[in-house]
DNA sequence: ACACAAAGTTGACTCGTTGCACTTTTGGAT
DNA sequence: ATCCAAAAGTGCAACGAGTCAACTTTGTGT
């Protein structure tokens, strides 16, 4: 095995990272986003806002912070994805694969229905979707051989970044995902359903 | 000519919100946005804060107090569009015709610079289309007779409102709108540049 | 053992935003 | 003409998020 090379000082540091973060993710649960105060997720964990605020960039960074790397697994299914298989199709599985199991899970539901409940952490949420938009497109653009900054790669990348929001107040989330990649496979057709 | 039927009073009103979104433009464009204090602003258009925060939602929508109403357009121009013209190309020709122009202008250049340079400013202004993404996929499918929720309709507005976000960048605006709408008419096509 | 740097504390401060109690204005009904 | 209720605006105090500067504590490398 790999002998962690970090010392005491990362190792606290880390644990007051999640101190907090654990305390503000139950006291949202809790109390509802709103009715929580900086203060109160501070005194919880028992560290000043001052420290707070050097672990977090802001209150809502506080509630997405296991979710950082979205795009290091749309990247990764994009280059590492079966030989002859299509951007898209690599895409398509990735996200029935990943996206939708996640709703279904007990204590995610409470999370998801927190976030979906919240204006401020609904548009704190979609924003952190369409950031990715240079990465994962980037991505397509290498795997094609185009340039970094192709328009048509962005736009792929932006329009299957776009589907946790059109989908996620489906009823039948899996075939919404479906349709879209439908859509984006053979363009938008007027005439049918 | 029509008598306009507002009194004194809405006059008035409208001076005053006019008054404060005008000082508030003048010393953004000066200083910088967040070199601005609310507190300046309601100064500067000598009214108090809580007047201002009466006609204006928040700091950002100081800055947008003339685009409010732009799924307007888009909405008309699907409902109106000449008969046979399929709703894709009526928003095609839409975003052509009125979206295109508006960068050129002179003084939209240094507005379109202070949003571009504010984080919060840009922030708010992709929030701003995508929040009419409801509207113009309603708009779409009544023209479709398909129930107003019909996900292939909101997909396609959402995609057409990312259409912004995805060409500011751009060199030649035009020919990537083009890109984007041929990739939708056509869908995605992996081997053609 | 020592010195340096990173982590944390404290308390006051800025700034956007809201609430409350109050005054002024104005349109309409009597 | 007059009076009233609603709308518009004011002043001020407050709240919560986030920042700042000076200071203390705690690991770490030498």
């Amino acid at each position: 095995m790999t002998e962690p090379v970090v010392g005491r000082r990362e190792r606290k540091k880390a644990a007051t990272r999640q101190a907090i973060a654990d305390a503000a993710l139950r006291l949202f649960l809790e109390r509802g986003y709103d009715q929580v105060g900086i203060r109160d997720i501070a005194d919880a964990a028992d560290v000043s806002t001052t420290t707070l605020f050097k672990h977090f960039s802001g209150k809502e960074a506080l509630v997405f912070d296991q979710e950082q790397d979205v795009d290091a697994g749309l990247v990764a299914a994009v280059r590492e994805r079966v030989a002859g298989e299509s951007v898209a199709d690599a895409l398509r599985r990735y996200v029935l694969a990943h996206w939708l199991p996640i709703a279904g899970h007990p204590q995610r539901a409470e999370f998801v229905a927190l976030v979906d409940t919240t204006p401020a952490l609904r548009a704190y949420y979609e924003q952190m979707w369409t950031r990715h938009t240079g990465t994962l497109g980037a991505a397509i653009a290498a795997e094609l051989g185009r340039p970094a900054d192709d328009l048509a790669c962005l736009t792929l990348a932006r329009f299957v970044l776009d589907i946790p929001a059109l989908t996620s107040t489906r009823p039948d989330r899996r075939a919404a995902v479906e349709t879209i990649f439908e859509l984006l496979r053979d363009g938008w057709n007027e005439r049918t359903g």
